[in-house]
DNA sequence: AGCCCTCCTTTGTCGGACAAGCAGATTGAA
DNA sequence: TTCAATCTGCTTGTCCGACAAAGGAGGGCT
């Protein structure tokens, strides 16, 4: 048998972990907001330090949110594996083409079970997500960029969900999220949009038809000729500047 | 334009910062001791609460660990997303189901690149685990099941080294953490660590014959046997007492 | 030489103090 | 009466001082 290195459990562990279950357990549901910080001081009976260094935990996990007004709420969605993947990339243990490849793989499959498993909730929201991106590509205002990325993301985001598989649905997110500025240049080549207007469509028909090598086949030419056009337009180098990569 | 919510930047988010951009530049490497509390208190002219605090973000993210002795230490490899995973489960964003789905859609697509970018060093590491696994199977001790299990896990780590994948290969090693627990209860079907091993050839020999759909095959029979031996023994229900799953 | 004791350092923890920002109540003016 | 300025109280952010516990280093004793 293996001892466990014995070691003292430190209060501010404690006290982020029971928050943690208080959360877990739905006593603190998304969006609440935390008692302050001198109420969990007299609930738990120990001292503000240790009370602020289990909040600082929790915070930087995602679990909770610092608003500005002061008071701490439950973060509502999504955050938990977001900021892992990008200090990975700040670590240098991981390069933007190793996210552009996970991705692709995510995606593709994502799109796969989505054909077998979406519900015409699912579908809705796909279609509403298009049409978004078709209104967008019809407009002419300066905000038709911004309003063009947001419904694709909602497009790739309700096939996620279609998935019914949460960690596939966050780690997608995750990879997003860090994609994300990368996916404005795709606005710098002339019909990019437009086609990847057409393939989003294809895309959807095939998820629709419940065919998941269609499915899948379809995302794969949509991915790869979105990285095609973001590469392109990174090396030939777009008019406008780009967005800086700082870490 | 959009404007980004101006909101001021917290002391121990800044030093929290530092001491991350040092940690990614290499001038602390992995295992070496950061200057005490106090060092750091006085090197940044802040007080001790916020280098406590900016401390507390940085653990919990598994970037600095915390010795027993009190001294701390970069983390040497592999925290960041691990935590993650097991915090969507907590909060029932996810369910083991939706790991094991993620892990046998990475596993196989692992195991295509791999058979593609692999080097004569990673089938060595490959071969390694295999023999280690042969030698725990061989052998009589109590420590067989720890062995055999230690080798598998060395056998897929090679693969995802071999994809030269970083995320793929972080996210992979955050979803067997998790699943680490049941892999075990496959001890208690009979033959079934001999059909493993035999699976693992398989998987080996068709990654090292460079036939990525091979490998994706060979992989995707291996866990889904695997899997449903697992979830055999669960049900069934094993002779002995069954790890708890407590969180 | 070897062992034990003491001191120092470091972390863990508590409590007090003050500044800044924000919300709501209060009060004054039109 | 209604609007606006102010005041007050609360909350977080930040610093400081203090003490307990644990571990290591060094010196003194046997």
């Amino acid at each position: 048998m293996s001892y466990a290195p014995i070691e003292r459990q430190k209060v501010y562990e404690l006290i982020a972990d029971q928050l943690l279950r208080r959360i877990s357990e739905r006593q603190l549901n998304p969006g609440d907001p935390l008692p302050t910080e001198r109420e969990l001081t007299q609930a738990f009976r120990a001292g503000r330090s240790s009370v602020r260094e289990a909040l600082r935990m929790l915070e930087s996990k995602g679990v909770i949110e610092n608003r500005g007004n002061g008071t701490f709420a439950v973060a509502g969605y999504a955050n938990p594996l977001n900021s892992s993947v990008q200090l990975l990339l700040s670590l240098d243990q991981a390069t933007m083409l190793d996210v552009y490849e996970l991705r692709r793989i995510l995606e593709c499959e994502a799109a796969a079970l989505a054909a077998e498993r979406h519900t015409d909730a699912h579908l809705g929201l796909m279609d509403a997500a298009i049409e978004k991106m078709a209104a967008a590509l019809a407009s002419d205002e300066p905000s038709r960029g911004a309003r063009y990325i947001d419904g694709d993301l909602r497009f790739h985001l309700a096939i996620a969900e279609a998935t019914r598989n949460g960690v596939v649905l966050h780690t997608m997110d995750a990879l997003r999220g860090v994609i994300r500025r990368a996916l404005m240049s795709i606005f710098l080549i002339p019909e990019s949009a437009e086609r990847s207007f057409q393939q989003h469509r294809a895309i959807r028909d095939a998820i629709a038809a419940r065919d998941s090598a269609a499915a899948r086949e379809a995302m794969r030419a949509h991915l790869v000729r979105v990285e095609s056009d973001v590469h392109n337009a990174l090396t030939v180098g777009p008019p406008a500047a780009r967005g800086g990569t700082d870490g």
